[in-house]
DNA sequence: CTTGACTCCCAAAACGTTTTGGAGAATTCT
DNA sequence: AGAATTCTCCAAAACGTTTTGGGAGTCAAG
């Protein structure tokens, strides 16, 4: 309730030795701690954040943008990830604000109103293109923040992401190891890392065993996007067997495309986020997720250490990635 | 980048003046606000927000405690409603943190520490109890807040809530006109005030129709929770053809146990909050809503409403509840 | 020429902390 | 005994804004 002033004034001691006794310094004797640290909780007193970060030059603040395109913040359980981060980083005494991009405005305008109102000590990223802005705006301030995501910045950051490659070239060997030999790629945007990398992993183990990569169709990172890439690929003269898809959400937008669609059963497609919805889909959606326990500790420990001035090159996790079989990624194939 | 001190310097004007060129104030001439704005952009002069905090004392932020408790926090887009009133309160100058609850501390504890250190301008409460220690807390300090879900306390609060009375009260009389007699009811913690006003109206309904309203078990908010409740109806010597429960997640721990129990196929059910996984139960979940267009919006809006100073009597929503009709809400009764 | 109103600007105080650089008293060392 | 060291404590500065309470200068009215 009060401030430091009325504190010492109650206690007949200065500022100074109040301030110094609450924060434990060894130049104030025993007794007098323990007296101000009474007195202290007697009155509930704590200190006012604004005049602490004002005098310390820290926000003790760090902030999330959710970009609010389409294609939703993919992660599933993105909340507890949220949630969870916020609790680590609140034990460091920092709080996380949640920054929603408005409608007009960039995700670059949001990180330098934070940055340059000094709102933040550091910053979370999610989404990221393979040049991204906004990596190179915290750079250029030197910010410290992670990312989601890796991006293609020259100058190293701290990242969280997962190994899309291996993951995207393991899924085509297997469906090549089944049988398939036209095997088609449901893209999502190309300017987003992780859809560039994926892409390239399908790419990659389709060069590797001699087969046609060319039925590859790219849309929005949304079941919309993924219905319409669909029934591109689906019209060629000679279709797909199975489809690895960019994420669940276009996964399940290419199920619908093949139930539409003549033989559409008995073609096989598997997804990448293992979002909740996708076991309950008709067939249930064959997944990939990344692997690594409680994320959202993760980012904060990162955050942490970034902030702490550790080096860029020592924080980065690239997660492997996990199959989660169900139903769709095994149909019965035709006879072509 | 810069601070007032350099910006006044390099034009050689006064701090104040350069203060009030920038917040438009009237007693500066046209000519040097425009020349004070233009230097000010060129150099992306932001004011420092940790010192305009401190001077205004008010710290342009609001938090919302997340309750980690079992129970998950209900409605279906949380996320989503979370990132509509921090978008609405952003242009209002205001940022949105979160604050999970860690274990070993409760959400009094949290509100303490934001409120007593001057962290926030206001908080918003979701989960509330019927005698909410957060509510009480907040109005002794006198506090701008909003709940989500009412309370029993004696002096009023803003809140946004759905009527959860007329709801239960309508999903009742709803199975008695199907001809059910013996309606269960599945009910949360009755310290929850949303639990105990479902309960109520499910009571009031069964009484009116001069019905048995014994059968009501209690559980926690969860899916076991719901299961086990349950069980405990079916246990009973005459057991109920339909159940009204507290929440989905309650009503689908309920499904789960009439899959195992003989008979239980003929047994209707109707539960609350439309989950999205309601969509895709078997057989799918009969639900309800409460009705609104942006929950974030209207949280924002009351939220600014109350730092204003509005009364709390005028800052009071109560919604009206939905049916969402699927299938589970009438299953082919057996005759008795 | 004085008075009052108006325009444009500024010095200084205030917000509540943390930290710097000692000061005085008590203790220990020589 | 004096000198050096340790123990406690404190006054004042600093963080960067906003706001208060004027102070010059100009201009029109009396």
């Amino acid at each position: 309730m009060a401030n430091l002033k009325q504190l010492a004034q109650s206690l007949g001691l200065s500022i100074t030795t109040v301030s110094r006794a609450l924060d434990g310094y060894g130049d104030v004797s025993a007794a007098t701690q323990k007296r101000v640290r009474e007195a202290a909780d007697m009155v509930g007193y704590r200190p006012n954040a604004s005049a602490r970060r004002l005098r310390k030059q820290r926000a003790e603040l760090v902030a999330i943008t959710l970009p609010s395109d389409p294609g939703h913040i993919g992660p599933p359980h993105f909340l507890d990830m949220l949630s969870s981060c916020a609790e680590h980083l609140a034990s460091a005494g920092l709080n996380l604000v949640i920054a929603p991009v408005p409608r007009g405005e960039s995700e670059l305008d949001i990180c330098r109103r934070f940055v340059d109102g000094r709102r933040v000590d550091a910053m979370l990223l999610v989404r990221t293109k393979r040049q991204d802005e906004r990596v190179e705006f915290l750079q250029s301030r030197g910010i410290p923040f992670v990312t989601n995501g890796r991006t293609e910045s020259l100058v190293p950051h701290p990242y969280i992401d997962g190994d899309g490659f291996a993951g995207f070239h393991a899924a085509t060997v297997r469906f090549q190891a089944a049988g398939h030999r036209r095997i088609g790629h449901i893209a999502g945007p190309q300017e987003y890392y992780f859809a560039h990398v994926r892409r390239t992993g399908w790419k990659a183990a389709m060069d590797e065993a001699g087969l046609n990569a060319d039925l590859c169709a790219e849309g929005a990172p949304t079941e919309q996007g993924g219905y319409l890439a669909a029934l591109e690929l689906l019209r060629q003269p000679s279709r797909p067997t199975a489809f690895v898809c960019s994420t669940d959400e276009m996964a399940i937008g290419a199920l619908r495309a093949l139930r539409e669609i003549d033989g559409g059963e008995a073609i096989s497609i598997v997804g990448h986020d293992d979002l909740p919805t996708g076991a309950f889909t008709s067939p249930s959606l064959s997944t990939m997720r990344m692997t690594g326990e409680n994320l959202g500790a993760s980012f904060a420990s990162l955050l942490l250490r970034a902030i702490a001035g550790e080096p860029a090159e020592e924080l980065q996790e690239l997660h492997a990635i996990e199959f989660i079989d169900r139903d769709s990624h095994r149909r019965p194939m035709k006879a072509a």
